[in-house]
DNA sequence: TTGTACGCGTTATCAT
DNA sequence: ATGATAACGCGTACAA
């Protein structure tokens, strides 16, 4: 591996001062004379110079790098989300570096010290909400930092989440205008205490009243995915079995097809299904899946551009209290 | 925002000088008193101290990052072997920072110089195969360089690809066996040039010669994702369509799905389907999909090995020629 | 218009 | 056992 060019080499080369190459290669033209930025623009082609990202951001304390952690990668919306996030940046010159933390909070700790230690000018969360303490201290420092999906108590930081409440009524009207009366709701586990799913459970226990149906409590489960199957047995042999369920989102309704493909039931004659979250095969799936689809796409910019703001101590016109809307995609499961 | 804690401040706080606080951050305890130590301890504690990593890279010419640049994110392939790559990096205390070439040629250039500016230690790449000067540039210049998926024509770097023709002789054999004899392919645009596409078709047209089939023309379509419908439409409206279908990755499997649901086309009564990338939702789909899976994770791992025994100078015992072997995963839609 | 000198936070070398 | 000092490559006052 040859010695990398450094600037020191350009000005050498091209008979000037180092500040004279930085002056060009910041754009200072101001007062510089035409032969020596032609000798300069010759001498970086002839060098192959390229600057030195980790000099500079060690002058200029700042990596024009953001941190995004999703709380576990494997979701679909994270993904979606995380290209949004990509593509706004890249207008705005910042470059992201993408962490998984696998819904572990002791990995998304890791990972924030790696990139506060790696100098990232801002953090993009999706908090497993495991770390109230840490998220504290950056909030205290006022270090840039934005919560996408899930807010966390009592830490003041600007989210950006779904209506989540509203998406589980979205989906229990659709469940009620199609003639469904025992409905069912299955999330991933509520042990951690995860906003967004005690919101859609409570969102669907609000719209079983509003549509004056009965809670029944074994209707109504949080789950580990590696339970999901025996789950869903105990709640489809039961004396009265629901007719209709909600999947609270894309792991859980990949379970769900998982168990009714297993036992041949049919959808919808069977089960009606409906999942959160827009799967890429809902449309070409044999029955076409109804979904509930969050605005992925808005989210993750929005999220990007509350972020770019705050580093740039612009005034927000973001609401980072609004909610934003879900869409029920009508399709054949439902 | 606070200004930071550097460490002069722990060295102060501690009365003691900067190399000794460095000394204790790199573990070099050797000749350390007890007592200073354990100042050291405490007062990095206190200030809260975090080493800056950008600092510490500029010294040391090494930022235990490895880019990764990947030509399609939307691979299923893609994110897979991504996720391989940042599980072995993580244990190797490596730090991963993906980017997307949105299989442009133009892209990758800008994101390969990105990352050269960000001095990361080596780079993986899953070539657009559009920027070989700059690919050979790296080569000469002996940085560690690893491509996934692909090959590119002369340019001499370790390839940790599929044994695509094999796969495609999977398929074809597995079409056979199952008494099918029209079979056509379709692969993503063959404008490029890129490898694995070809070499699919090349494979796929040799199986049908070994089985002593006619090779059709017609039957052979490498198109761009949006012209694929159309192509399908033309396909299968001839006087003698095609009875079974090998889609050559995950994108083209979609849209043949899309097809067969939108016309009705019974599966595999009226058109057997295999899929080369184990896609998520293979088995729940129906019918279940017979797909030819990749070893992404093992791809994945030793490019990350690969790699990195490259950074650390050390022989390596993987083969870089060697090409990993297809699975057939039958299932229902053929 | 261009050059000198210093600082960013860390580590390595060499003294002490 | 610990400290002083010089790099690393870049940016920027300030001087010339």
């Amino acid at each position: 591996m040859k010695t990398r060019i450094t600037i020191s080499d350009v000005a050498n080369h091209a008979n000037v001062s180092k500040s004279t190459v930085s002056q060009y290669l910041n754009k200072r033209f101001d007062y510089m004379g035409e032969s020596t930025k032609n000798r300069i623009e010759e001498a970086i082609k002839e060098l192959g110079y390229q600057p030195n990202a980790v000099a500079r951001s060690l002058k200029q304390k700042s990596t024009s790098t953001i941190g995004v952690i999703v709380a576990n990668i494997l979701h679909a919306f994270s993904t979606q989300v995380i290209r949004a996030i990509e593509d706004y940046c890249n207008e705005y010159d910042f470059h992201i570096i993408v962490c998984n933390a696998d819904d572990d909070p002791v990995k998304e700790r890791k990972y924030i010290e790696m990139l506060l230690a790696k100098q990232v000018d801002g953090l993009i969360i999706f908090p497993t909400t495991g770390n109230v303490e840490l998220y504290q201290k950056l909030v205290d420092s006022d270090y840039p930092l934005v919560f996408l999906d899930r807010n966390v108590e009592n830490v003041d930081v600007p989210v950006i989440q779904l209506d989540n409440v509203k998406a589980s009524k979205l989906a229990v009207q659709h469940f009620v205008e199609k003639g469904y009366q025992r409905i069912a709701i299955m999330t991933t586990s509520l042990e951690l205490g995860v906003a967004p799913r005690i919101e859609r459970i409570n969102g669907f226990k609000e719209a079983i009243k509003e549509h004056s149906l009965v809670i029944r409590d074994e209707y109504v489960k949080g789950l580990k995915v590696e339970e999901v199957q025996d789950g869903l047995k105990k709640m489809l042999s039961m004396d009265e079995p629901p007719e209709a369920i909600l999947a609270s989102n894309d792991l859980i309704l990949m379970e769900v097809l998982k168990y009714v493909k297993a036992h041949s039931i049919k959808v919808p004659e069977e089960l009606a299904i409906i999942g959160i979250d827009d799967v890429s095969f809902a449309s070409v799936y044999n029955p076409a899946l109804t979904t509930i689809a969050q605005p992925t796409f808005v989210m993750g910019t929005q999220a990007a551009e509350l972020l770019i703001e705050k580093l740039q101590n612009k005034e927000s016109k973001i609401d980072p209290v609004y909610r934003y809307e879900p869409t029920l995609i009508s399709r054949d499961s439902c």
